[in-house]
DNA sequence: GCAAAACAGGACAACGTTGTCACAAACAGT
DNA sequence: ACTGTTTGTGACAACGTTGTCCTGTTTTGC
């Protein structure tokens, strides 16, 4: 029934090995019998069973992507670097979202690596932070690259950008703009880069002799009510801030929606800034002001890392940009 | 070094045929048997390898989902639900992004197939109706299931719901309103499901006795830019229309953007609706009157249908429902 | 009580590849 | 010309499961 490696080799007038040594560009096969063997494949339209190729061998042409991201236009992002990156390599991408809560998420990801043998894993933000994740996979010795971590980690791969500097930039900006009250929405507390981004938001204050001010920060979930809400306090402030920099953009539209429903003109009497540039920036009015966030070439790189042989760890940072849209704009106060 | 189904085996002091046989839940194992070999499968945490069940046995334990969708929320939810049956099932999830318009799609489909021995395929919306794949699909009787596909086909199971009696429940919403001259935005041309909702548009306009008029029904894309550049068009027309119905939530925000830019207050001087009822919906300004889509549980049923081993061919049909928010009112003129 | 059927479990081949080894031919260095 | 290395190819075992067939042991039906 189905076209195996033996059909192939018949076809070629060879043997498996020399159609198999083809199929996976060892040395030693003249020319004239890879040419023999390349158009067997085509005539036959033979595809090597991956199953096979997994037991018999030591790779399975399989990685699997783990995330656990309640953004839809941040995993979409990432997903599409991730499969970009693997269709290239002709290797197949396992999607497998994940509950960091979970006691047993440890326990999956290792069912995970035995049942599929995968030749790798990329780690989506805040996996890429869970201790007994990054312990079950180093005690494998599987390899693996963290994209966007928020830990240090000398023995693995990863790739990111600085959240610290990109949320200082965002800051400054505003400050620029003549803001003195800037209010602050956290993202979800399981993120590092939640508190890489108040770091950034507290440094750019420091520098400018701007008193931080702990009723101005207010907690977040990284989705929009969270944002709304934080919202909702931080305008019913006496002294309300006259922008708000919210730590992504589901919450920043958050923020949009409230000003909006209390009839405060943004950016002439709020100016309001994401981050991450996904689609919803633009889709919402005015457009945010955001931080543009490589997440597709995070995840591509992140890929690339995985199946590059050149040993050894590599930290790979990628540049962030302050994107200026129609939601921020001069203080008004 | 790894855990084997004979080290089980050996621990269990039974054969590996009978271990097999507790794992596939097959019959003949006594209760006692039964019970030791799970122990040990516990013991050792022993995870069967895929690659060998699947060049042995029938099954693979895998299913592709195969999509060309550009809405992150919809692809997401989409994802969502098929994971969500894959897990109750144990059975992973291979991600294949696909781009309807290629040449080479059938073929990468049969190679998937080939590759990967997947026991079942998902095809979502506009996948489901590239007819190279569904003949593809046929020519290897590999199990499929469609999710909102625009065409009938008697021989393969699907799930959807009515777009037409949606949009009709749409625009009727709108007549009731008071609205006489509603613009509508048709969806990406390659989605029968834009055709439908055209369809439903125009079926409510007969009924309630209101002309048909081609200037105000504008192409889309389903994306963002082509809601906004309808509605300037729309807009821009001597007699405007008091209501525009965007085939998607995501042209509708276009639409609300432009309304925006040009100080048009909504619901007060024009309503906007969308269709979809994704997380944008409720993320924009003023949140969105819209078709809640069961897009989730849709493709929830559809695995769960591709599982299912009553044979024969199932149509499944999911009730939408009218979201009424802020973005639509009483008609003004 | 006895045959037939149902139950319980094992031995072994098979699945479609790659890894290992063996071997022959061509080439290089003396 | 003689050796040693590099190149090119094939035979065969191995990977970790399930399918098929076989052999016993119970249970069932008369």
């Amino acid at each position: 029934m189905r076209v195996t490696i033996k059909d192939v080799s018949r076809v070629a007038g060879v043997s498996i090995k020399t159609v198999s040594r083809v199929l996976n560009k060892e040395r030693y096969v003249r020319a004239d019998t890879q040419a023999k063997v390349e158009a067997a494949v085509k005539a036959l339209k033979f595809s090597p069973s991956l199953a096979a190729r997994s037991l018999a061998g030591k790779r399975s042409f399989q990685i699997a992507l783990i995330y656990d991201n309640h953004s839809p236009f941040y995993i979409h992002q990432i997903q599409e670097g991730v499969w970009a990156q693997c269709r290239e390599q002709g290797v197949r991408m396992l999607a497998q979202p994940a509950d960091v809560g979970s006691p047993t998420l440890a326990a999956e990801v290792g069912g995970l690596i035995d049942e599929t043998h995968v030749d790798g894993i990329i780690l989506s933000s805040p996996v890429t932070d869970a201790p007994e994740v990054l312990a079950e996979l180093e005690r494998r010795g599987i390899p693996f690259v963290r994209i966007s971590p928020g830990t240090n980690h000398a023995m693995t791969s990863s790739v990111f950008m600085d959240d610290v500097q990109a949320a200082d930039d965002m800051t400054t900006h505003l400050i620029n703009e003549g803001h003195r009250r800037i209010g602050f929405v956290r993202g979800h507390p399981n993120h590092m880069a939640s508190d890489q981004r108040l770091f950034g938001y507290h440094r750019a204050l420091d520098r400018a002799g701007i008193a931080y001010e702990p009723d101005l920060v207010r907690p977040g979930q990284f989705d929009f009510c969270s944002g709304a809400a934080a919202a909702e306090t931080l305008l019913d402030l006496a002294d309300a801030p006259t922008a708000i920099f919210a730590s992504n953009d589901d919450m920043a539209a958050g923020v949009l929606a409230v000003a909006h429903r209390r009839d405060i003109a943004v950016p002439a009497a709020l100016s309001v800034a994401g981050f991450d540039d996904t689609e919803l920036a633009s889709a919402v009015w005015p457009p945010l002001t955001t931080i543009r966030q490589p997440t597709r070439d995070l995840a591509y790189s992140a890929a690339a890392l995985l199946f590059s042989d050149e040993g050894g760890v590599i930290h790979r940072r990628l540049q962030h940009e302050l994107i200026v849209r129609g939601s921020t704009g001069r203080a008004c106060r």
